[in-house]
DNA sequence: GTCGCACTTCAAGTCAGCTTGAAGTCAAGT
DNA sequence: ACTTGACTTCAAGCTGACTTGAAGTGCGAC
């Protein structure tokens, strides 16, 4: 049976999943997603390297910057094992394009709360609002991939 | 049988949903939902009048505002029939600080990302932007009532 | 030996806001 | 009479990131 070397002692699910804060069933899908390659075994059961915890935060990293697992996913899969520098500045640049476009739609939507709170308009079509609102775009909704 | 007033002309769904943009499923959708109250029918089919359309703009703009349905509801259901203002400001200021709370998180991670988009650390631990990434709060993701 | 606990797999459920599909109805036009 | 097209209902599917549940396995402790 293979046994772990000193310096990476093995973790089992729960274990991994405490140190970073994740669900053991988050982690087993992320095993599924691709995220995480399927781990060593022992009696059935998953043993993790501790090097797994970076492979986590790295993952939690991308999804704090608005990144879909998919997009993780394509990142985390470089065969060379590196992070794929050209790849993460195509990432990094779309997703800054993004993020200006939601930041310049939620200012839009907070100077229309703003003004509208005191707005005691009982028709909407007399609401002085009406134009300015629909000129807003819609906040876009996160979770699907920059690279269409 | 009741007969539209002249001033009220019916719109059958289709009309209606080419008038405002949406798809007739999509009316049906906020009918089922509790957003539009069961219009009279014509031999079976739906027959709205006119002032359907300003119910369903108010229900975009509240859309374009960042408000669920769910949410949207509450404020056409009031009893009185006018748009309850106190509700309105209740909903409009945790909104605001929903709002808020984006754009700092928001501005927050465009920050992270003009910064690493340079960086080439090739582990993760060794990366200077790992705490202040994981510092940030994950975007809020919309789309659940603000009234829990 | 048997209890409890952490683990396993697989399927299905959750949330929001719809869309899509199947199968049927209705009225007008040719 | 037949077709066309818009409508009807109801059920199921879609997205993303998981969770939950059921049923089973393995192991250490008592």
């Amino acid at each position: 049976m293979a046994i772990a070397p000193l310096d990476q002692p093995s973790l089992t699910i729960g274990q991994l999943a405490s140190e970073v804060g994740l669900r053991a069933s988050a982690i087993r899908y992320y095993e599924d997603a691709g995220l995480l390659p399927a781990p060593a075994r022992v009696s059935g059961k998953r043993r993790y390297r501790r090097d797994t915890i970076e492979r986590l935060l790295l993952i939690r990293f991308c999804q704090r910057l608005g990144f879909p697992l998919i997009d993780v996913r394509q990142l985390l899969t470089d065969p060379s094992g590196r992070r794929p520098k050209q790849l993460w500045r195509q990432l990094v640049d779309i997703k800054l394009t993004e993020i200006d476009a939601l930041i310049k739609s939620a200012k839009g939507v907070e100077r229309v709360l703003r003004e509208s709170r005191e707005c005691d308009c009982v028709t909407l079509s007399s609401c002085q609002f009406l134009p300015r609102v629909m000129a807003l775009e819609p906040l876009p909704r996160p979770g699907r991939s920059v690279l269409d």
